[in-house]
DNA sequence: CTTGGAATGTCAATAACACTGACGTATTGT
DNA sequence: ACAATACGTCAGTGTTATTGACATTCCAAG
């Protein structure tokens, strides 16, 4: 508030290094508190924030392929198979082998997994509604659009490809 | 992009699940974008993050103190003691014993030290400066305002810290 | 002045979680 | 048959976090 206004005239932006790091830092904090809320219910059930997003993309695209999951995550598929084996253990996810091809497993949450899910959707939910309104529609706009143009190519795929078909 | 505006004519926002989703995982997905650059260059010393972090910092507050690092990063001071300790042996940090309170050490960066530091800071402005450029003025500022209002006040007030005797 | 507590920083051991590499199994398709 | 795909697992390694213990320094109460 009250700085000084990253463009001119002409409509071309003039961002000083000191306003870049100021980004940075922003990324950097906010991110801190954009998983604070999720992680304290995670720390109850010993679980981490490799849980917490398994869950969260098998919600959004139940009956998912390991595969695909690997790639959206950008995680390996040892480290994926650690997680979803307790979270299939813990009766969250259900693993289901491929009725046409029996190679593939299908993932989704066991109502029990889906009230989890919820959970931490809700306290992370909350925590950005909050910041929404604190921060205005306008900047609701805003904030969406730098965070989307900062994404790699290939992960901005993942991200749109979960609008395909559904409603906004 | 053309998607249903998040608020009404009354000024209220009123947000849906999916809406909120998706700003949960614009989050995710730009944070990797965020920190792909620089991770590249310090997987090329064998650094991780912690030492971005601590880099970051140092170089933000020159002659900082441990605890006082410690509190703005929020980790134990036993975590960012081994990396201090790798960063000191590899001459990019300096470690002066405080001259009022010899308990204390100062921290700040070598010549190396800084070089190194401005290698990973500019890698990632460069990724933030286009991603500015791409959703244009306006959503700079309401990028930060939403970023600003996510964050846990305590921590926020490190972030704002920043900002009190220098020109912003 | 001495002594005890608080603050600061360091060392050691351990755990969580990620990675790479290699291998095994079942299934699919040519 | 043969190769490729999808999934799972074992072993080894590395980063980063944790807790516990300890040394040093400062300060203030006795």
């Amino acid at each position: 508030m009250g700085n000084s206004q990253p463009e001119n005239t002409s409509g071309l932006l003039f961002l000083t290094d000191e306003q870049l790091r100021k980004g940075i830092e922003a990324m950097f904090f906010a991110y801190r508190g954009f998983t604070a809320d999720p992680d304290r219910i995670l720390a109850e059930r010993s679980y981490g924030r490799a849980h917490h997003r398994a869950l969260h993309f098998i919600q959004r695209s139940p009956g998912t392929t390991v595969n695909n999951l690997l790639s959206t995550l950008g995680v390996t598929k040892q480290s994926l198979n650690r997680v979803l084996r307790t979270l299939i253990q813990d009766g969250l996810v259900l693993n289901e082998v491929g009725v046409q091809d029996k190679r593939q497993r299908h993932l989704s949450l066991t109502v029990d997994g889906s009230e989890f899910e919820q959970n931490l959707s809700n306290a992370q939910s909350d925590r950005m509604r909050a910041a929404y309104r604190q921060a205005g529609p306008d900047a609701v706009q805003g904030f969406r659009s730098v965070l989307e143009a900062m994404m790699d190519p290939e992960l901005k795929k993942h991200y749109e490809s979960f609008s395909k078909g559904q409603r906004l």
